[in-house]
DNA sequence: CTGAAAGCGCTTACAG
DNA sequence: CTGAAAGCGCTTACAG
């Protein structure tokens, strides 16, 4: 009741000495099976509570892994770390989360946590505009790091970067709207300078200028605010145009609330492709042709890079992308 | 660069003893201005890392605080954890994340983790169907701990329980629903037989009961999906039902959706009130009426709450129970 | 206000 | 296959 019990406390009981229970404990092949029955049974019986703290400090691994995301409250952020965290789990690790709000300071500041903390890898969602001091942090502490679904222009050979190929998805999203809705085309959404909405423009980019057209973009914040603003925007002062790429699902939920709002039939009056394909994409009205980034796969499998490079010591590779694909639904299918 | 500085390297930099560069680093109030500044310097000096699974195991505070969600991909979940997450880092605590996925088996593996871990407080939104075994385990090994946003009829006075003023929420949702639709007014979403699901209900109940009038209930998850095939259901079934209490937003939204693709027109053929006011609930078309439960500074507080019982030992009342208040928007408003 | 000493609960070579 | 011993980097009384 009072104290937690310890490995000499759990030895005491099974009769073994507490090198051998802590041999049972981190599954060493070099205990008798039936010495090892005898320390778990000691180990119930106690209601023993392996101490990570002093493993951690006598050199075990520390089993948290830290996972910092740049914008947790979007939907396909919340997605990434919760494949992220239940596959980590899986493999027995815990999860010590950060939100970085977008906010470089914050990104430092939970860093500079997590490596007191002793995280045993780290994954990160990178705000933009941050200083290179906590990465060099991370690297002098020798944490395991990868950075996904952002580019930041960073050190890839130190920190790998996993992401999808956004810019064939840029490329599919155009080409089929282009296909079924004319050449009066636009991007929205997206801060024109980050890095990945460049990634997320430069398909349609590409496309618009083999096709000899105008490309025409509204940038902003990537969220459903922005998106239903413009989309008042364009019924007022560009009613001309008639398919929209948009820089995520977000952005295109907003402009179905606006269109709504102004009277505007999405997938008769216009054609728009989001991009993401979270998972309300195939839930709101009409439903939403989306470039699809399995999210939740991506998370489950980079987590399972991760941990590999920490146990196996097998560093990933500089840059990975994973393929993307386009799910053409209500609103660009002309009806 | 080959192994991290402690505290004797910092000590030797310093030209003190050990012992005070620890309570430099902790704020002791007993060391000179002097002393304090010249440790200082030589902590940066030397990049020195402060080393918690040592100290923890010493007996300091982990300085981890564990959070656990049913369901952390529900945005309102979301933004519980997110601003849980925000106010544990500005108070100097990390925090270890998981979802339980509303499997109570997943639940007690991650209490058992974070156990393990050593954290220094634990805010559960619990699964449904569990056993009390991991509930021990926390009393045992002496963890603040509270439970938010969900009841289970567990053990308040050991587990605090905060939450919402749901009750009053409903009869809020049923009593604008009953002045400006009629009397037909329907509950739609929740397991009938969860807690949160009675508790969101029971205004709703009271208020019919009090009228005279029968209730009628559609009850399923509490998502996107089930509103949306509720409201074909009813559309189809009763169309004499003229005004929706929903048991959340979600499950609002998805009705939102249905009712579009069925050409009814929320806001004029049918009112609609949604539980919870996520943000998206004022970013839809129409603009969702909804119970706002204020969950962003709802998890402020209880953060504060927690780590002040952590800090200062100050045990929390068996039951808070934070205001909720009605906001109309287009959804329920007469056109 | 500061230093010397003990000890938190583990893991890791090293013997046997 | 198992035991005795050292030590990880801190904090905490205890002297001075």
């Amino acid at each position: 009741m009072s104290k937690r019990p310890t490995i000499i406390d759990v030895a005491k009981a099974a009769g073994v000495s507490k090198s051998t229970v802590s041999l049972v404990l981190q599954n060493s092949s070099s205990v008798k099976e039936e010495t090892r029955a005898l320390v778990h049974q000691a180990i119930k019986d106690t209601r023993y509570v392996y101490n990570r703290a002093a493993a951690n400090l006598r050199g075990a691994g520390a089993g948290l892994v830290g996972l910092i995301i740049n914008d947790l409250r979007n939907p396909y952020y919340t997605e990434l770390a919760v494949s992220v965290q239940m596959k980590l789990a899986e493999r027995g690790f815990a999860t010590s989360i950060g939100n970085s709000d977008e906010d470089p300071a914050l990104q430092e500041q939970l860093i500079a946590s997590m490596i007191e903390h002793g995280v045993s890898a780290l994954m990160i969602a990178p705000a933009y505009g941050g200083d290179v001091a906590p990465f060099k942090d991370i690297q002098q502490a020798g944490i395991p790091t990868i950075q996904v679904l952002r580019s930041t222009g960073f050190d890839t050979a130190s920190f790998p970067l996993f992401s999808m190929d956004y810019d064939a998805g840029g490329i599919l999203a155009t080409e089929h709207l282009l296909e079924n809705w004319g050449n009066n085309v636009a991007f929205v959404g997206g801060i024109e300078t980050h890095d990945i909405t460049i990634e997320r423009k430069s398909g349609y980019l590409r496309k618009m200028g083999e096709a000899g057209l105008d490309p025409v973009s509204f940038h902003g914040k990537a969220n459903r605010r922005f998106g239903y603003e413009t989309a008042l925007k364009i019924t007022r002062d560009r009613p001309d145009i008639k398919g929209i790429v948009t820089f995520n699902d977000l952005v295109a939920l907003g402009m179905l609330a606006g269109f709504a709002q102004a009277g505007v039939k999405v997938g008769s009056d216009i054609g728009i492709v989001g991009f993401d394909d979270i998972e309300e994409a195939s839930q709101c009205f009409p439903q939403l042709s989306s470039v699809r980034c399995d999210v939740k796969t991506f998370g489950q499998q980079t987590a399972d890079v991760l941990l590999n490079w920490v146990e196996e010591n097998k560093q990933p590779k500089a840059q990975v992308r994973y393929p993307v694909d386009l799910v053409v639904r209500a609103s660009s299918s002309k009806t």
